[in-house]
DNA sequence: GCGGCATTGAAACAAATGTTTTATTCTTTT
DNA sequence: AAAAGAATAAAACATTTGTTTCAATGCCGC
């Protein structure tokens, strides 16, 4: 609920946050919207233009939420040893995207990323250059120095799709890992423990992919280990 | 193109695979899968009764055919060590995902799993138990082979969760992953090399997570770390 | 060849929806 | 206090869209 008291703007930004995420922009509809917010259809267009303007507001709105309560750099000092800045970033990622001070994972807020990742609309534009860029950078920075070289991009760029792909899996697969593994209690209560194991499991991967053998162990396989098979 | 010789509901189900996955099943409008399938609107109707019951024989008709070409035990034969099982379960869930034999990732098809994973429909649930619950077993058999014993549920999930997740990841943000890394290369052509890259990932996260001091590691750490800030 | 059934084509319908218009109320400034 | 502008409310409009209807066409067994 949002309290009486915030201004039509705001009421209608938190609503369409939500009603966005959890149908789509297509499936969501202005007077749905209104009737959330408890506002006049007619204020919407009047304080965003149209539909469109809405959502680019809304994505903004979230953006800036998200990465304001969590920022990227957010609990990581100066003291701190790479690893466990590792530890900080990540658990960053659990808390922004799952938790209800974030974007509370399954809810609306958290489905309207994943749909963004999933079908960047126009308005993306923008937030990737100035939230999510910026967000990369650092976790690449971090990577460097936890392995204590530059490995180049080749490693590096995977290595952080793969940190920052269990995360975000974690949290856009939500009901399906729920019903799949059959586990009821509320991922919110968990993120301290999720993040400690990918973060875990991270280091372990880090550790693999850049010791000395790696460069062996990451060469075209011989065909001892066939394709998958394929019935046409 | 579908070949004119297929017949009028394989045309529509291949249509509309398309057209549900890149709009989403509210946004994709009967008339434009009819216009793209070459076939009267009212074809569809008869044929699924209504737009849900298309949906359904959508989902249906590309998950079989994903797991029909690439079956999650295929390719992985019982000489294998489980490490290598690993690879080959890694390498066909990328062509599942990705190549253009499979889902083609971020084509239609592609999208129309994601939406699932994010949104499920009722349709979704029949798809679960047939295809995917039986996908993370077999998973699991493997960690548990490499493992050397059964460490439970609790660290069994996360680990299946962690894989997986890295996997989907790569097909479902791979707009917003070209866009941020700028890599140009057509993914299809790196899917070996990345299902290898990932297998020694997670065969290095497995370790960590698995071996003699990793008790200790997933313990709640101590206040060296502390949570990321919050601004209220 | 013909009757019966399945399939396709074109038009019509009703409901939903984004947007605009016009009137009214509230707020601020002078 | 009056006036002007901002904000809200209610209704109307034009378009889109899922579905239905009904006639036309193709297909198959006798």
């Amino acid at each position: 609920m949002s309290e009486p008291t915030a201004s039509t703007k705001e009421r209608i930004l938190e609503a369409a946050g939500d009603i966005f995420g959890r149908e789509g922009f297509k499936a969501a509809t202005i007077r749905r919207i209104a009737e959330a917010a408890h506002v006049n259809i007619a204020a919407i267009n009047y304080h965003f233009r149209d539909k469109e303007g809405l959502y680019a507001a809304v994505l903004e709105h979230v953006f800036h939420l998200g990465f304001t309560r969590f920022p990227s750099r957010g609990g990581i000092e100066t003291g701190m040893t790479p690893e466990q800045q590792l530890h900080v970033f990540i658990r960053g990622m659990f808390y922004r995207l799952l938790s209800s001070e974030g974007w509370f994972g399954y809810s609306g807020k958290g489905r309207l990323i994943a749909r963004e990742l999933l079908a960047p609309t126009p308005a993306f534009e923008n937030i990737l250059d100035r939230y999510i860029r910026p967000h990369k950078e650092f976790l690449t920075e971090i990577l460097i120095a936890i392995i204590g070289r530059d490995p180049g991009p080749q490693i590096l760029l995977p290595l952080a799709v793969s940190i920052i792909g269990q995360c975000i899996y974690y949290a856009f697969a939500a009901p399906v890992i729920k019903r799949i593994t059959g586990d009821e209690s509320p991922m919110e209560a968990r993120l301290d423990q999720l993040a400690t194991f990918v973060w875990q499991f991270s280091l372990g991967g880090i550790a693999r992919i850049t010791d000395d053998q790696a460069a062996d162990r990451l060469q075209p396989q011989p065909p001892t280990t066939p394709s998958p098979t394929i019935k046409p």
